[in-house]
DNA sequence: GTGAAAGCGCTAACAA
DNA sequence: TTGTTAGCGCTTTCAC
């Protein structure tokens, strides 16, 4: 192996000004620097990264707990774990997996063992036992979802609340005097995961100001079985369809959702409006394209990670919920305005 | 922070004893050990991953290269990512992640830093810039995928001649007398990964071996109109459908082929066959399931990491490609077979 | 602007 | 069976 001191030999200064030359801690003649510089290509030098975690106390390692336990969903996670490696990346940090299946006490193995500087926790449920755990440990954590008590905790997600309310607007000025909510799988609201309710909770205000009944159809699951049962259920609520607007807040069961009405001889678009959340590249990919609002999984994880070197940078500040701003995209499913918007 | 020094001093025993009976290198009587394991506990101490690492000189990471780069196709990789991820605690080692965009440039990174003690690379090109990099690397290296050119590498795959070979051998046991390969992406195709000709290869050699006229077609991309056109191509080609067996490689398209025989009222499993190459969890979300040949990303990660940790403990050992047979599920889509199999 | 030297918290050879 | 000690390759004071 290639050390500092191998390259301070061959550059002909001491080994502290190789580490200097690096972290620029320390001013350098030019001279110095590039005598230092070449004989680091020369040798093609890498600092152990052990050794530089062990003297500097800091292991430029960011630690992800992924949402990957026997038997989960894991649809849409790869955006995330991809922003996420990526804006480590782009400061000079790496990303150590944890799975969510290994529990608290691995958030606990990852800072104790100083394996990673930070922490991002994907997937908070309302009540998650990490929270607590995540909290007393002394490094920063972001988690992404927000749990019913956030302490001291920074948490970024999606304005799902935001989401509820945009999706029955819209489908209010389509004209709609019916809104239907085909929701998240029974499985999902039993785990009470935060965003079902807080989804819930801006689509009913504002249909309540809408003047819109507003129901919900719960599918025992995600299968083809449940979710056409559910859409039949849904269907029945209007008596016609023409003035049905359609809510379908769990991306992955609107493929099924449009593939049935194909079947039924409804068209979405015109025979009522169907308005899925989900990412854009998952509403681009249904047929036909779903209106959607987007989930921007890579804003949020962006987000997450600004906060989280923001914290790693200047220190402690008081925790904050960071909520990002979903956006509607019109496609193929919903009818158009009857009148111009304003 | 908790040091083993701390755990020596409350246990009353050498700072090196702790270490010993970390490491169980040494035989420490029962009544040491227990002083140190409660001292261990009553301090939670965890041992610092980068001091252990730098005197080690094993840091107890792998590295895994995910194929994430702006605008890559990541569907399907996360059954890989996980399935490592387990593994890998189960020998209680953490997996780095690095993404495929930061290139052969990111191996030197993770290997020079002593970042990793392995590497596991994802997602091989027929002719990729990668190999020869990783080959010239001193740690253990476990390609996913197979190059043109193996070298000194150790590479784990599914056995796609194989698979091509099931996939016809299947579809002329249903009594088809003509076979359309409504094949890869013309992108992927282009990229030149090697499994694309591996499964052609198997294919075609069972289909001449069985005297079927064995013809591909090649969709310009995933998306759904390609596919339509693709579809109509592969129609065209049998006049009739009713000897029609069809062999989709790319598990992405398989529901837009579905979707499509549908409108076009054709009723896979009764007018023609559709034998998809994808994991069985896909084959079981599409509607009607289709019969697949599976690609079994849990058992082909098993299978590398397997080979990585034999790398690790027993020292290098002769390259060796490790192929996982693809198994093949019957389900709805496949015709029933025309008289018993032997 | 640069160097010498003292650690960081472990592992492992050496000694008893 | 256990203790002593010399590093592992960096960062960072302290001294010049």
């Amino acid at each position: 192996m290639v050390t500092s001191r191998d390259v301070a030999r061959l550059a002909g200064v001491s080994q502290s000004t190789v580490s200097y030359v690096m972290s620029g801690q320390r001013s350098i003649s030019p001279e110095t620097r590039r005598r230092v510089e070449e004989a680091m290509a020369a040798l093609r030098f890498r600092p152990h990264a052990g050794a530089r975690a062990l003297a500097s106390r800091r292991s430029r390692v960011v630690g992800l707990m992924v949402p990957f336990s026997p038997g989960a969903d894991t649809t849409g996670v790869l955006p995330f774990i991809e922003t996420i490696a990526r804006c480590a990346r782009e400061r000079d940090h790496n990303v150590l997996l944890a799975t969510e299946d290994e529990g608290a006490g691995a958030l606990e193995r990852l800072a104790g063992g100083a394996l990673c500087d930070a922490l991002v926790l994907m997937d908070i449920e309302a009540k998650d036992p990490r929270t607590a755990v995540a909290a007393g440990l002394e490094l920063p954590v972001i988690l992404i979802g927000v749990p019913e008590d956030t302490g001291q905790l920074t948490c970024v997600d999606l304005d799902f609340e935001q989401a509820g309310r945009l999706a029955v607007d819209e489908l209010a000025a389509c004209g709609h005097r019916r809104i239907v909510e085909l929701g998240y799988p029974r499985a999902l609201v039993r785990r009470d995961v935060n965003f079902v309710r807080r989804f819930g909770r801006g689509a009913l205000a504002a249909a309540r100001r809408h003047g819109i009944p507003y129901t919900r159809v719960t599918p025992e699951d995600a299968g083809r079985t449940a979710v056409d049962a559910a859409l039949a259920e849904a269907l029945a609520l209007a008596d016609g369809t023409d003035d049905l607007g359609l809510v379908v807040p769990e991306g992955r069961i609107v493929p099924a959702v449009l593939a049935r009405l194909a079947e039924s001889g409804l068209t979405p678009g015109r025979d009522l409006s169907v308005l899925a959340v989900c990412t854009d590249d998952a509403a681009e990919a249904t047929h036909p394209p779903v209106s959607n609002i987007s989930t921007e999984p890579r804003t949020v994880s962006r987000t997450a990670m600004d906060a989280l070197f923001r914290l790693l940078e200047d220190g402690p500040e008081p925790a904050r919920v960071g909520l990002v701003l979903p956006r509607l995209t019109r496609r193929h499913t919903t009818v158009p305005h009857p009148y111009p918007l304003p």
